[in-house]
DNA sequence: CGCTGCCTTGAGTTACATCAAACGCGGTGG
DNA sequence: CCACCGCGTTTGATGTAACTCAAGGCAGCG
């Protein structure tokens, strides 16, 4: 819990929400963030809570799911660098976070606490449209999300899960691109058992579209991929 | 295609979107705005069509759906009076319409055009914070559609949606509910055949928590069957 | 009184989950 | 350098929920 004033920006960083605001602004913002470390399966926010803070990723990767009743975790999304959380924070209507988030590596995320995010508000007018766009991005990807899990077969499923994921954590030049996912953690964001996972990776790496390792996948071509999962279903 | 422009809301119209604006600023919404009526199977927006107006369902009923890639429609929900549509005239990015709806009842709507909802932002800054809460419920409501598709077998899923359309679409009493859905209009909602829809509301009917009739189902007591549908799975 | 949709029923099929068991990579410590 | 251990992974056998398809029932309407 190492908490700092002295709050900046990493170079480059990119974020629908902080791009949302002015310069002026975004200085007036970060003037009252803490920042803290995380680290991996360390819980963010937990739904239901009464909601603490507004925050923004600002490196490292979070899980953002939600407890089913019968306990069983359904995953949303990944949460990477420029992602903001807790924006229940902002809105009047519901005070408790809605999803449960949690770190999967180590990282930062910048934070601000009640009163500081209401002063923000009103010290920021722009603040309530960047929030629209961030909510209207959030929704559209969850139509998608439910779009694809809804209909389409467990193939189909990982195979989409394998891309965005490599759009949003790959690494390492254009083609050919790494993915620290285990088996597991593919399998939980496509929705299906571990066995399955494996099944289908197996069969994909023997037609050669893709590279096992142990916690990491490797695509060598994305476009490649793409060809050979979402045309063919053999 | 009747338009007027001497619009009124009825009497006890209730809506996420028009209560967060003052009621200077409704006023000034209406006069502005376009009466018009709607048939069933009327599409009213098409996903990836230019946005051309904002508009709030007044009277009747409209599906929200999103076409998957293979032609398949996904349900997301029903549209209900006080529903506020096309808000993708509102914000800045996405400036296509992000799903489907298509009207399933007789009823009638207020439209805004382009220009006029662009005024509308400008003259109302509760709009903007009107509309972050109207889609933080949506994304809600997603989430949860999420949620209990995800893992949740037919059986659950059909009571779920047995219940959200009750609330939503329901009418006569408290107790002893009834709802106009064909059994393929819920199928399509709970994501199954038509046929695993009827073996379930067979069953149920067996049991005596639900009337099935030609196009409508009834409830004879809510909490009766949410405690028959969800506690054991017999 | 026949027609058109909606609904029902059953038999066959399949994709996927479940479970049990074992493998092998990559660390750690001797 | 090797023996060991744990976790991520793999394989096969088995079960089952739900889809598919074919066929027939039945309500309401002209």
């Amino acid at each position: 819990m190492k908490a700092t004033s002295a709050a900046a920006l990493p170079l480059g960083f990119r974020s629908t929400f902080v791009d949302g605001l002015t310069p002026r602004e975004i200085k007036t913002a970060l003037r009252s963030a803490k920042q803290e470390r995380i680290s991996p399966r360390q819980i963010l926010q937990q739904e239901g809570d009464r909601a603490r803070r507004l925050w923004l990723l600002v490196r490292g990767r979070v899980a953002v799911y939600r407890l089913a009743p019968d306990g069983n975790r359904v995953f949303l999304r990944w949460g990477v660098p420029g992602d903001a959380f807790g924006l229940s924070t902002i809105l009047k209507r519901p005070e408790t976070y809605v999803v449960t988030i949690e770190a999967v590596q180590e990282g930062s995320l910048l934070a601000w606490d009640l009163a500081s995010s209401r002063t923000l508000v009103l010290q920021s007018p722009n603040l309530s449209k960047a929030l629209n766009a961030v909510l209207a991005s959030y929704l559209d990807g969850l139509i998608n999300v439910l779009g694809t899990y809804a209909f389409q077969p467990a193939e189909q499923r990982l195979a989409r899960v394998l891309v965005e994921s490599a759009r949003q954590l790959g690494y390492t030049g254009r083609e050919c691109i790494e993915i620290d996912l285990t088996n597991e953690q593919l399998a939980v964001a496509a929705r299906m058992t571990v066995f399955t996972a494996t099944r289908k990776l197996t069969k994909w790496q023997a037609q050669g579209i893709v590279t096992k390792h142990r916690g990491k996948i490797v695509l060598p071509s994305l476009s490649g991929f793409e060809n050979a999962t979402k045309g063919p279903s053999s």
